[in-house]
DNA sequence: CACCAGGCCGTGC
DNA sequence: GCACGGCATGGT
């Protein structure tokens, strides 16, 4: 299968897992510790089974992005096989925010601060990433003392709007952009990372500083149209490809 | 010291 | 509509 779970669990698609000294990966997702070695490990959980998206032929999508261009062949076979994790709405929301002007060593650090300040232990050492009403006596004040920094009003009106996050699901894709607009901090980037890995919108193009240079290099004149169907995964696997990129 | 990181907001034109 | 500076923090 040649599944690439560092790019996967590690290369900025979500900011939850640990790699351990003996290779395994951790974290806290749906109440429980999940600990994984390899992909396979995860057909035995029912909840990992959907996070991972493990009914979906990850193969076939593949082999065609990789037939689009020369640019895809290469990126695909230099990153190997990636997927689109399911992750829930807040944590993604609040994950996205703190990705605004930082880099995925200090998100992840961040969303730990978070999980052990307002999440739950639910073993020795190991914090769930808080809920909205975990969150919700949360100040500006005591998130700017965790480090996020000007993100901390964006969160908490983030905290304050939490149920415009589920009317989100019924909406076509760019009426679903909007609605997470109209909290404060998420922009067109990080609403199009909110609704991939939260909501799964495969039609998702996010244009961070790394895809900018991607398109304006490789396709210019092209926009997120020319990689559909395959929009968020083509994306993914351009932005894994272009960070990763010796020389 | 500078510049950068999975950007966004407010302002000015 | 587009260009620009400011914004917290930590790494290089």
């Amino acid at each position: 299968m040649e599944e690439n779970l560092d790019e996967i669990l590690l290369g900025g698609q979500t900011f939850s897992w640990k790699k351990n000294d003996d290779g395994s990966f951790s974290s806290v997702l749906g109440g429980k510790v999940r600990r994984i070695t390899r992909l396979e490990d995860a057909y035995d959980d029912p909840f990992l089974y959907d996070y991972f998206d493990l009914g979906y032929d990850y193969e076939k999508a593949k082999r065609e992005i990789r037939e689009k261009d020369e640019i895809l062949k290469e990126a695909v076979d230099a990153v190997g096989t990636l997927r689109i994790l399911r992750q829930d709405h807040f944590t993604a929301t609040i994950s996205f925010i703190l990705s605004q002007n930082n880099n995925i060593k200090r998100i992840t650090g961040l969303y730990e601060r978070l999980s052990r300040r307002y999440g739950r232990e639910v073993d020795e050492d190991m914090y769930s990433f808080p809920t909205p009403d975990e969150m919700k006596d949360a100040t500006e004040e005591e998130l700017r003392a965790l480090g996020v920094g000007f993100r901390a009003p964006f969160i908490l009106d983030a905290i304050a709007k939490c149920a415009l996050l589920d009317e989100v699901d019924a909406l076509e894709f760019d009426q679903a952009m909007e609605k997470l607009k109209e909290i404060k901090g998420i922009g067109d980037k990080v609403a199009s990372c909110i609704l991939i890995f939260g909501y799964h919108r495969t039609e998702g193009f996010p244009m961070d500083v790394w895809m900018k240079k991607v398109m304006s290099e490789y396709y210019p004149g092209k926009d997120k149209s020319y990689f559909a169907p395959y929009e968020a995964l083509s994306q993914q696997y351009l932005f894994s490809w272009i960070r990763n990129k010796k020389e």
